[in-house]
DNA sequence: GAGTGGTCTAGACCACTTG
DNA sequence: AAGTGGTCTAGACCACTCT
């Protein structure tokens, strides 16, 4: 765990700009002496904020800051913690949650089989009072129905789950540009056709097994996502419809 | 460099089915074996295949393979190489290419003073004969310098400029939804209004130096991108606007 | 030439999973 | 209880950068 709070305490130090962008950062040895780890314990602190986008390094040379913005993985898939580390205030519309055969897709996604129960969850997500996402989440049979009505009304459904024992391990997104349906356009109060970013979720727990999958769709002109991506770590891909 | 062999190896058994989705991998001390390897070397080259989002890991079990498909950092900068490893023929058809005062954003994002000169090249970007894409690429002066209008007009500049000592390690993507806007619209042969997906993306050297900055917008229907994303490597962020 | 990051080894102990 | 991955150490050699 020595790695993790050496990491932490180095990120810390570039968001209070100890260490600015651009500025060399201090060496292995160095570090190694001040935190009394081995070198390999630095390096693996380091490979962190590398894999984070945070530094960039050179065969030879002192690593520099290249960013210093950085997520937490729960900041990404749930838009209620997201939306409080920004200092907006969250809010969640319930439109219907049900229990349901699945169809094809979230069959797939959620590694049943077509026409077994999943848990159906439809919300509108609001910032700041303003709707600005349609969210339609599948849950498999034995993880939804940890969740009552309430729950569901309630902000984070995310939160909840994981204070029942569900953890969240690794998600995929396919983010796209569709049009706004006229059930999306009802739902967020525009008109149909309006851009939106569509992203598409499936979730998985430390052992590979789908815990969710989601299409969430948002106001185009309201977020965007960003991606870090490098010639080692390269989780980014592009595909055709 | 042997772990990268290693890890190469091992994803290419997972691509040609060797070692199945879901199934368990070899364990390391097997690898280690097996390669004439130490143990952390095996560790390295399984770190590589965790940050693609091959391999999933739990304390105690054996690991997972948990996706196969994998694009290298290439293809996802460059539409040629990109489109011609899906099996399309990419082309480009130039619209603009020319060296002007850096507008604020430009130079913001190359690093440059505004007013320095860079160079814009506009293009529109077909797939299999079709406009999917519009392509809009600030170069810093010292890079656009080395392209030729007949470059400009060739598929890949992205692999004229490797060719010419250009080293791309790092980007940052920047992904959301708009409307086409007159000009957009005019360049795609479609309606202005019709969905996006606009990916604004910042290029960088080794070093951390900037090499291009592109503002590039798909045909909503045409494309997706996808993100894996896990509690230890978590390159996505979410931002509003 | 000194400093620095990249790679690799060998061994140790621990926490967790599995049979 | 045995096997496996997670963490950490100490030391080595190399390739590269810096001044």
């Amino acid at each position: 765990m020595l790695y993790r709070r050496i990491a932490a305490d180095l990120k810390r130090g570039v968001a209070t700009g100890e260490f600015g962008e651009r500025s060399r950062f201090p060496s292995e040895n160095e570090l190694a002496a001040r935190y009394g780890a081995s070198r390999g314990t630095i390096r693996r602190a380091f490979a962190m904020l590398r894999e984070e986008g945070v530094l960039a390094s050179r065969q030879g040379a002192r690593r520099v800051v290249v960013g210093s913005q950085v997520q937490d993985f729960t900041e990404l898939r749930s838009f209620s913690a997201w939306a409080r580390s920004t200092g907006s205030t969250p809010d969640a519309r319930l439109v219907g949650f049900e229990r349901r055969p699945a169809l094809a897709d979230e069959a797939a996604a959620l590694d049943v089989a077509k026409g077994d129960p999943v848990w159906l969850m439809t919300r509108v997500r609001l910032l700041d009072g303003r709707a600005v996402m349609v969210e339609r989440t599948a849950f498999p049979d034995g993880i939804g129905s940890l969740l009552t009505d309430d729950d569901a009304r309630a902000g984070s459904v995310t939160t909840i789950l994981e204070s029942r024992g569900i953890t969240f391990d690794r998600a995929e997104h396919a983010l796209s540009a569709m049009a706004a349906t006229a059930a999306d356009a009802r739902l967020l109060g525009v008109r149909p056709g309006r851009p939106l970013l569509r992203t598409v979720r499936r979730t998985t727990d430390p052992s590979g097994a789908a815990v969710e999958y989601s299409d969430d769709r948002y106001l185009g002109d309201v977020v965007s996502f960003s991606v870090v991506n490098s010639v080692s770590a390269n989780p980014l891909s592009r595909r055709t419809h």
